[in-house]
DNA sequence: GTGGTCTAGACCACC
DNA sequence: GTGGTCTAGACCACC
């Protein structure tokens, strides 16, 4: 299953979905126009309710990552417009300064803190080529 | 007043604290030993109820960043021992996790990523240098 | 095509299909005793489930815009009465009220939002012209 | 009662409370800073589950038209600005289009709608400017 | 006391 | 079969 979610975690289970169906997407394990499972399907997979996915579902919708078509099913959205782009970038350099601030307390360098995120950086672009070639090579997936 | 608290924002406010407290110390402008405002002293300059200021402190003090004395007050611990240290070294990761994923979905390519992150590294580096500077010229801060 | 469905779109297709028709023949695209295309052809056209042409269908004829004659197929009605029509004029007042407080919390002023309908309406009213003169012209569609 | 809900309508209750809230700030009945009730008490009144009401504030919150605090409750946002103006002024005149193709479908002339916007307007004001009133008058509302 | 999340289950509109 | 809305009721985090 390309979607875990941790039901006792402190994030809320709608937020895990967000953040995981994102993550597949990011990893082109999930490409635009391709459907994703229907919102009773992926509860019961993930046996939870089915209005906690399909919160997550609109959340994504609102997004604009995923696009919901009536009586058809659940899309990943192709126009790539990002809405509220320059509130995202302002967010993620807040993420950055969090992170910065986290790893002084563990008495990282800036050396040490640099490596940790190309490390983690190319962990992450390796995991992806991965799930490209699966996707890519004959008979795969 | 070296600590900002938005009450509206989705941030709860005691986790705003722990926050300000530990970005502060990253900075320099709080130093090993130095004494932190009281519990009730902090709630009034912050406008808020004291028993959320307390649970900020808990928190910190069970993170090892800062130590209640008892009758004495509430100082910056001089950091001997990192607790959790491999649990918090995982949770930077995962954060970098998150980032890369949300960088992905805006659009920017690895090289725009690294360049962004280099630059709110060296932004930050700069002004916790402003800071070390105020706090050690002669009747500083 | 004088008729553009969005799948996608939060407004359902059977909506859009009775939207459309009413405005082609508020354009005068459509006039009184046209032919309008069969539930199956339009259907095909639109890529869509003749289920929902037929839907859209059945309430126009409802709403007394078009007619469906038995093995003869389906005519813009040449418009007798119009039903409902209180009703109808309320549901206009009603969504008048509701451009309103729209504008309002768009910060538009009274001025600005009268002047915004006579340049909308004149725009159209342009629009109309356009088409009606194209069907007058000899060999005009 | 400032909020009027029916549950028969084809409206869901969820956005009739969305377009109250946004229609009682229009009309100067709620204020920038003012309280709403809470969610469970709004509820209450309306007779209906607190989750709906939930729904509803959330979504004005993302509007930001109203802010959540948490733990204090919910108020009227005070920053005016506009999130989505465009689409938003797009939406509206998209809705002015709807309103000039039903009139005509009414066999309204131009002027009779231009007459029929402006005297719903001139109502719409009337009711504010009482509402205005009575807040302002002493022991007013 | 405040809002947020979640479940189990119902009913509905749309395709 | 698809997603959307709603209820009754539980439990939770935060203030």
């Amino acid at each position: 299953m390309w979607l875990q979610v941790y039901p006792q975690s402190e994030i809320p289970m709608y937020k895990q979905i967000i953040d995981g169906v994102k993550a597949a997407i990011a990893k082109r394990y999930l490409r635009p126009g391709d459907k994703l499972p229907t919102v009773r399907d992926l509860a019961t997979q993930l046996t939870m309710n089915h209005n906690t996915v399909a919160k997550a579902y609109q959340e994504l919708e609102r997004e604009g990552v995923i696009e919901l078509v009536r009586g058809r099913g659940t899309f990943v959205a192709k126009n790539v417009s990002v809405p509220h782009q320059l509130e995202r970038m302002e967010a993620l350099r807040d993420a950055m300064r969090k992170i910065i601030v986290e790893a002084h307390h563990l008495n990282l360098s800036e050396t040490d803190l640099l490596d940790m995120f190309q490390a983690v950086l190319s962990d992450w672009t390796g995991e992806q080529a991965e799930v490209y070639a699966d996707a890519d090579e004959p008979g795969g997936r």
